[in-house]
DNA sequence: GTCTATAATATGATAGAC
DNA sequence: GTCTATCATATTATAGAC
């Protein structure tokens, strides 16, 4: 569980600090749904911070609904992508540890990183347009079937036991990971320590009395 | 962990079906703003919901920042009186894994019980103006602190690793157990075996090799 | 305790100049 | 690609009848 640091996790789709027109409006959309969310947030709110004017940004989206459908699909599909990546990178024959560890790390580094994005999605999604949230629907059932997978590889591996729900696990580990949006603050703890803690909770328990989960992979 | 099962948790403070004006105004306030968003919620969907007409709502409450903040009061304070009831009736000297299910069951159970007044809660709170905000958190952080002390306690009485992080352990807890809002369907997994898979996950984890954590504390 | 009517303002979206 | 101006509609809140 040592093999995986955080610089190991590279950025290839995180989002483009770029000030041209779309990304500008996305970026800003995100960071307002986010904070202020949806229905408060209006196109006038929008085009002021990104210094335009209400009827501009008609020229770079159809409607409002289509840039909130944009946030949501950018704040899952940063996350996925991740995850799948250090996941596929390690391979079917690594330690369901080191497996569990590497997803975890990769979802909370890629969560923080657009943060915008992913906090807007998991707060504003039950505020949508019915529509908007039913065409969204499907990415977000993808990535919880993802991780409910690699719970259910690890568990043929026989990293537990056989008492547990594993339908309820990746709905426990995703929770858990998600809420860390709500409460992290950077100056406290990292994110790679909440992962590893997050990590050996879950195998482990508070209650384990091996050393660390860390001695555990080597 | 047996001794407390989803019958004893008596329900003093449930939301009342009292169909009165104020009453019903703060059900349905609670239950669209769970479901719209707090600024989607217009006072005409609410009083329509109520049987009334707009107007009429300002003879019970002096603006919509006045309901929402009542709202918010609730969806907090019945969780907390529930779960301080339960820890309290233990006493000090229950065992940890008594202590942390009674209370992981009487949040849990709380939680979905008034459902509509928790998950508002949980997702308005991001949204609604500054003052309502600011009147609301230090409910919020109180209850938030008496799941700290609860840990702290299990951890002098030897529950856990000395490795652990106490401060994540509750914010860990919290957030797992407020993210069942979001996914839990009555008809797949009941409260009472969802409160005693969290528990155990939480103290033994889910490699845990022991038969069951019920077994543990016979 | 609820109603109607209305004031004052804000909203998403469009049309057309530049 | 951004602007101004505007349409049609919705919003919170108030005043006063019943």
């Amino acid at each position: 569980m040592q093999k995986i640091t955080i610089e190991d996790l590279a950025q290839p789709t995180a989002t483009p600090d770029k000030t041209t027109g779309r990304t500008l409006i996305l970026n800003n959309a995100a960071r307002l749904f986010r904070t202020k969310g949806y229905a408060a947030t209006s196109l006038r709110d929008l085009a002021a911070a990104c210094n335009m004017k209400a009827g501009s940004i008609y020229y770079h989206f159809e409607s409002k609904d289509a840039i909130v459908a944009e946030v949501l699909r950018i704040g899952v599909a940063q996350v996925y992508e991740e995850v799948r990546r250090v996941t596929t990178e390690l391979g079917e024959q690594a330690s369901s540890d080191d497996l569990i560890y590497a997803a975890v790390l990769a979802h909370l580094k890629s969560l923080h990183d657009s943060i915008d994005y992913t906090s807007a999605n998991i707060r504003i999604f039950g505020q949508v347009p019915p529509e908007v949230r039913q065409t969204h629907l499907p990415l977000r059932t993808e990535y919880e079937g993802y991780w409910q997978r690699l719970i259910e590889q690890c568990n043929q591996k026989g990293a537990f036991s056989s008492q547990r729900n594993l339908r309820l696990a990746s709905f426990f580990l995703l929770g858990l990971m998600n809420s860390t949006l709500e409460w992290f603050q950077p100056n406290k703890t990292s994110i790679a320590d909440i992962g590893l803690e997050i990590t050996t909770i879950f195998i482990h328990g508070m209650g384990d009395t091996v050393n660390t989960s860390v001695q555990h992979s080597q």
